[in-house]
DNA sequence: AAATTCGTCAACCGCTCTTCA
DNA sequence: GTGAAGAGCGGTTGACGAATT
């Protein structure tokens, strides 16, 4: 090492020495994190304050784990990032031990690998399936691989016509506020979040252009629903209808209801046993108090636009070979009981074939549901 | 055995956000 | 209200070892 000047001294960059190391943990397990500049002087260290930090949180510090990732870890890792995407700092914030570098480094050179093969394989018998006589009905090839330009035809004036008619410029969500919605569903290992519209910028045929449009057949499971013009939205054409559809009555419902402020929130309830996914949508006028409308369970493959709103009620028609006795017990005992909607802790099962899953709804009370026919067929 | 390619990961860079005077 | 400084984040780079040619 040279750099000795004391007016002015050049700051080290590049790897870190032991001695530089022993410096480092030294003085931080004397004195405890401070001000990361004063850091690098009172130690002793030509390095800049920003790099003592990041060599004292990715590598120094005593509670890190190290070592391969288990298998509990990755699938964490997966499910995170489905919801949170690439903000690697949340996710390594639920992984003890695990600092948001090494995630993403294992992100970018190992689960981005493993998923693109997945996919590949799944292609690959997703299209020797289909060769195949198939024992099971398979759903309209129509909506399966219905362009996104058929799509915008379809819904845009209905979108627009919401756009005008609801959308509020106004309302604003802080960061903050984000930040700690998008925590409280993180931290619930079924359920992922996204934003609907805030601003007159994110808007529904605006969310839905910016959609990233994926075949069924290379959908991820555990997609990620998102109106933000911000997050990437890798669904599959298969979900599009019926969220736009429940997307539709729940802005017409919010409306009626008076209710301004809009969060959408979308339930991922993937379910490894069967490989069924769910999804449950609901919005609130803040982050505490959802307020449910309607009780819509449709079915986005088969009848993607089939179902109907009769008033209060909507009713829904799922495939054969899907027993849905459950969801109406449910509901008929919910309008039975004079209410429009079901609450939160509601359990449903959905069976076809033999494989089955259970969907509780614990965090959400329940607006719309769909359930993804694709995973049926690709697991 | 040497050259090249590939994969991993520590560290840097540039940007945004937060805090504070 | 504003600007400066520090903190934090995510994307990217580059060093280095392993694998392959």
């Amino acid at each position: 090492m040279s750099c000795t000047t004391e007016a002015k001294p050049k700051l080290r960059k590049g790897l870190w020495s032991p001695e530089e190391d022993d410096k480092l943990i030294n003085y931080m397990m004397k004195n405890g994190q401070g001000c990361w500049s004063d850091v690098a002087k009172q130690a002793g260290l030509q390095r800049c304050g920003k790099s003592c930090r990041l060599r004292w949180i990715n590598y120094l510090r005593p509670d890190l784990k190290r070592g391969a990732f288990s298998p509990h870890e990755e699938q964490l890792i997966i499910h995170l990032h489905s919801i949170l995407g690439n903000r690697w700092s949340q996710i390594a914030a639920r992984l003890p031990g695990r600092t948001d570098n090494e995630i993403k480094n294992f992100w970018n050179s190992c689960i981005k690998k493993k998923l693109k093969h997945n996919n590949n394989s799944i292609i690959k018998s997703a299209t020797s399936t289909a060769n195949s006589t198939m024992s099971m009905p398979m759903p309209a090839m129509s909506a399966r691989t219905q362009p996104l330009d058929a799509m915008l035809a379809r819904y845009q004036p209905s979108l627009r016509a919401i756009e005008n008619q609801f959308c509020n410029p106004e309302v604003q969500r802080s960061k903050r506020e984000q930040n700690q919605f998008e925590d409280s569903a993180a931290n619930s290992m079924n359920s992922c979040q996204l934003w609907n519209t805030y601003s007159a910028q994110e808007n529904f045929s605006h969310s839905l252009r910016s959609m990233n449009l994926q075949e069924p057949s290379q959908a991820r499971l555990c997609d990620q629903i998102s109106w933000s013009s911000n997050t990437q939205l890798p669904l599959n054409y298969t979900t599009i209808p019926a969220l736009v559809d429940s997307e539709f009555i729940s802005l017409k419902e919010n409306h009626n209801n008076n209710n301004q402020n809009e969060l959408m929130t979308a339930c991922d309830n993937y379910h490894e046993s069967s490989g069924l996914t769910a999804w449950s949508t609901s919005y609130s006028d803040n982050t505490e108090n959802c307020n449910p409308v309607g009780n819509i369970l449709c079915n986005a493959i088969a009848q993607p636009m089939e179902w109907a709103i009769n008033e209060e009620k909507i009713s829904y028609e799922l495939p054969q070979g899907y027993d849905c006795s459950g969801i109406n017990e449910k509901e008929e005992a919910g309008a039975a009981a004079g209410l429009n909607s079901l609450g939160g802790g509601d359990e449903f099962e959905f069976e076809c074939e033999g494989a089955s899953a259970v969907w509780q709804d614990n965090m959400y009370d329940i607006h719309t549901a769909a359930c993804d026919l694709d995973q049926m067929y690709f697991t």
